[in-house]
DNA sequence: ATCCTGATTTTTTTT
DNA sequence: AAATCAGGAT
């Protein structure tokens, strides 16, 4: 090592390292698990130790594959590698499990039988295409749902069995029919070419298991595999790993094999070179199946592998890591940690009760003003929930008092039905027999292909074989079609065959199912690949999209407008960055699929809003836990379906995101589904030693603590705000003397002008911000214009969070 | 085929 | 409170 021509960097790479820590930055060859902490310094670890390999020719940077969890942390943990390196990090993988499958699958999907530009469904197209097989079956969708329907074959896949062997165990009447539906899902994702979250993991792991000589390259090509949040892996990611790195044991733990089930490969023949971090007590993704046991048994999958604690924290004070600790001991099993600080005791946890949800906002946002006057800056406060609906009350206290905040996850861009419908239309123009973005745009904008005349191109796209595209492409051929249909989807075609020409695509011929064509297709597709964002624009007008939204001339689809202009601003950048030659297309589809947290910017001088499970890895001088009410949190279902100990972990997790200040409010009462709940004090703030807590006496509080609080204008806002709007409207009734829908009441407020609004006048929504009345209803409802979005909203005025500005 | 209205559902958490 | 859905009217 003396030698080393980067002796000098490797000095400094270890140098403010602790003993742990420079012990895992250092492990050479062979597998190594790293248990952290909370805040201990994990990622840290991580990125020193890619450096570290580099530095000292352990292996290249195309040699290295770093899992992370979501892109963000993609994204920062490369950021941080090239600042180690002080250079470029070219051909490193740093990205998830998902994205690292779909761009091996890309380049290998015609060994299954798929062509290379294969869709991706997001969660949303999976259930739409779930409900179409589960009709099929003929299963009543009030009784399962497609989202339920949808879980269960989400889980089969992820623990790797497919639809022949979970019929081979099905054990009751529901499950023959989830059998059923299962299916003739995959059979449709096959014929569509597409495939779901849980194939990407799925395929990649048929693909090592069935081609030796694949499975040979990635495993020569990944010399070194570390892997993120390994707590938080599921079957096939653990799969996938063995695979990758050589050994490996049964295929599933508790499942024995099945008759007629792939032999699994266990030969120790890889490098072995796994690094895994992870932290068992931050484990809370069972839902999407992740498996703790995957990190409770590293040590048994791989008996040589070398064990790293890392225990002291760098983050939080010791009041806060005392009652993470305090918390987490109410669990059973586990692997024991010894979290301690340097940073001294700190200050006490700040609890507090309000008497509901408003008022527990209004404390909030109150706090946050104080500690901004003291100098803190938004963006090192952050506000965590259980629920994302929980953040609505929040973010109409804050816009109210006119603090800057973002919203990280909820309700995403690409979510919206014009920028899902932008996006259909591309994915078709790839995929000619991708169904569901076929009956999502033939009829968007509408042009008198309705339900019927769809129902029978798809009939004849069945029964032939062929792809729908092909099918619609002559609807003179699809029996039983009227004139005015085959004419309405003749135009239809013509513009879809033009702009699949502009875009240069080649659609493969021949239906991509099942023969799997071993070496087919390794003839390159050498088009240029014209701008995503020219062939988005020219697709929004040829299509008559756009059309149609401006012959709407509202404000809302006026505001679907410059949604869609965003959403060619967004491809144009991405046109910028792709690299040349590329089937650029594609490549965008794959990138919008894939990056669920797009709009998920940190920009300076935010407050930031998130659920708990967003926050995990981040840390903030400041955290609020909001709604620390059993049956909010810990959530009611998990307490029915004894989820409580993930729960537990979740509030671990929350709490250990506080460096300086934690705060942890609940609410005596909450609208929950628009109805009044009670609740008590969430069981976790029991488990707190009451000398860590400041809680003051009930009765030192009071609603109106804010007055006075900040901007003058801001706080004025406040006191007219919600708070009188809803609970002291009725004189002298109460709230909870209000009945949920008195008509006779809304009629009569009509006489009242609408609550006193009238036509022009200038408004504030606590949610959307500023805007006009456009217009006056009767029943007391307006329409307001909002500056915000560009969007029309009808409100009714006695009830909406709206007042005059 | 499309529009409107009333009823029903939604709330875990996400790649 | 808001969004989706089903059924019925046009």
């Amino acid at each position: 090592m003396a030698a080393n021509p980067h002796a000098e960097h490797l000095k400094e790479l270890l140098e403010d390292l602790n003993e742990p820590q420079r012990e895992a930055v250092t492990h050479g060859e062979g597998p190594l698990l790293i248990l952290a902490g909370a805040g201990s310094g994990k990622t840290r670890v991580l990125a020193h130790r890619i450096a570290f390999l580099i530095y000292t020719d352990q292996a290249q940077a195309g040699e290295i594959l770093a899992i992370t969890f979501t892109n963000k942390a993609a994204g920062e943990m490369r950021e941080r590698v090239e600042r180690l390196l002080g250079h470029g990090t070219r051909g490193m993988w740093v990205m998830t499990f998902h994205a690292a499958c779909a761009r091996i699958l890309r380049a290998e999907a015609q060994r299954l039988g798929y062509t290379r530009q294969f869709t991706i469904y997001d969660q949303a197209d999976a259930r739409r295409l779930t409900k179409r097989s589960a009709d099929a079956v003929g299963v009543d969708p009030k009784r399962f749902t497609p989202a339920a329907i949808h879980n269960q074959i989400s889980a089969a896949k992820s623990r790797l069995i497919d639809a022949a062997s979970y019929r081979q165990q099905v054990g009751s009447q529901f499950e023959e029919m989830i059998a059923d539906i299962y299916d003739i899902y995959e059979r449709d994702l096959h014929r569509m070419n597409a495939m779901d979250f849980d194939d990407l993991l799925f395929r990649t792991v048929n693909l090592l298991e069935l081609y030796e000589e694949v499975r040979d390259r990635y495993r020569d090509t990944f010399r070194h595999v570390l892997v993120d949040e390994y707590q938080d892996t599921n079957h096939a990611q653990y799969r996938l790993l063995q695979l990758l790195v050589g050994g490996g044991r049964a295929p599933l733990r508790g499942h024995e094999a099945q008759p007629g089930e792939r032999p699994t490969y266990a030969g120790p023949v890889g490098h072995r070179n796994l690094a895994v971090v992870g932290d068992d007590a931050q484990s809370i993704y069972s839902f999407r199946q992740a498996d703790i046991r995957n990190i409770l048994d590293f040590a048994d999958d791989f008996p040589d592998a070398r064990v790293v604690k890392l225990e002291q924290n760098y983050r939080s004070t010791q009041a806060i890591l005392s009652a993470a600790n305090a918390v987490i001991a109410n669990n059973r099993g586990g692997i024991a940690k010894h979290l301690w600080s340097e940073l001294g005791e700190g200050e006490r946890i700040h609890l507090r009760v309000l008497d509901d949800d408003y008022a527990e906002a209004r404390y909030v946002v109150g706090e946050i003003q104080r500690l901004l006057d003291e100098g803190a800056s938004r963006a090192e406060i952050a506000v965590l929930y259980r629920t994302n609906a929980l953040s609505r009350v929040l973010e109409e206290t804050l816009t109210r008092s006119e603090m800057a905040y973002q919203v990280i996850g909820g309700t995403k861009f690409y979510e919206r039905a014009e920028i899902k419908d932008a996006i259909a239309y591309l994915s078709l123009l790839v995929n000619p027999a991708d169904v569901v973005s076929f009956t999502r745009v033939v009829n968007s904008p509408r042009r008198g292909i309705g339900q019927t005349t769809l129902a029978k191109v798809l009939a004849n796209a069945d029964s032939l074989g062929i792809t729908v595209w092909e099918a619609a492409a002559q609807p003179e051929r699809v029996p039983g079609l009227g004139a005015a249909a085959v004419k309405a989807l003749g135009r239809f075609m013509d513009t879809m065959v033009a702009l699949r020409d502009m875009a240069g695509v080649e659609h493969d011929r021949g239906e991509p199912l099942e023969g799997v064509a071993p070496d087919a297709g390794q003839r390159e597709r050498a088009h240029a690949g014209v701008p995503v964002a020219d062939l988005l624009e020219a697709l929004l007008a040829q299509t008559g999209y756009v059309e149609a939204l401006e012959a709407e001339r509202t404000i809302e689809a006026q505001g679907r407008i410059e949604n869609l202009e965003q959403l060619v601003e967004g491809a144009r950048e991405f046109d910028a960055r792709a690299d040349a030659g590329q089937d650029t297309v594609a490549a965008y589809l794959q990138e919008i699929a894939l990056v669920a947290d797009a709009d998920t910017r940190s920009d300076e001088g935010l407050v930031t809003l998130m659920t708990l499970h967003n926050a995990k890895g981040l840390e903030y001088p400041v955290v609020f836990i909001a709604g620390c009410e059993d049956g909010v949190f810990p959530h009611s279902r998990a307490i029915e379906e004894g989820g409580l100990e993930e729960e537990r972990r979740l509030f671990y997790v929350g709490v250990t995101r506080a460096m300086h200040k934690l705060y942890l409010t609940h609410a005596r009462r909450r609208a929950v589904f628009g109805a009044q709940t009670y609740g008590m004090r969430s069981r976790f703030l029991e488990e707190i030693p009451s000398e860590l807590l400041d809680e003051p006496p009930e009765a030192a509080f009071r609603g109106g603590t804010l007055a006075g609080a900040g901007a003058g204008a801001g706080a004025g806002a406040y006191g007219a705000g919600l708070a009188a709007a809803r609970w002291e409207r009725p004189p002298g009734g109460a709230a909870r003397s209000r009945a949920p829908r008195d008509r006779g009441q809304a009629g009569e407020r009509t006489g009242n002008g609408a609550a006193g609004f009238r036509l022009g006048e200038d408004v504030v929504h606590a949610a959307f911000g500023d805007g006009v009345v456009t217009g006056i209803e009767p029943d007391g409802v307006i329409v307001v214009r909002f500056a915000g979005d560009g969007s029309e909203r009808k409100l009714m005025a006695e009830y909406a969070p709206v007042s005059r500005r």
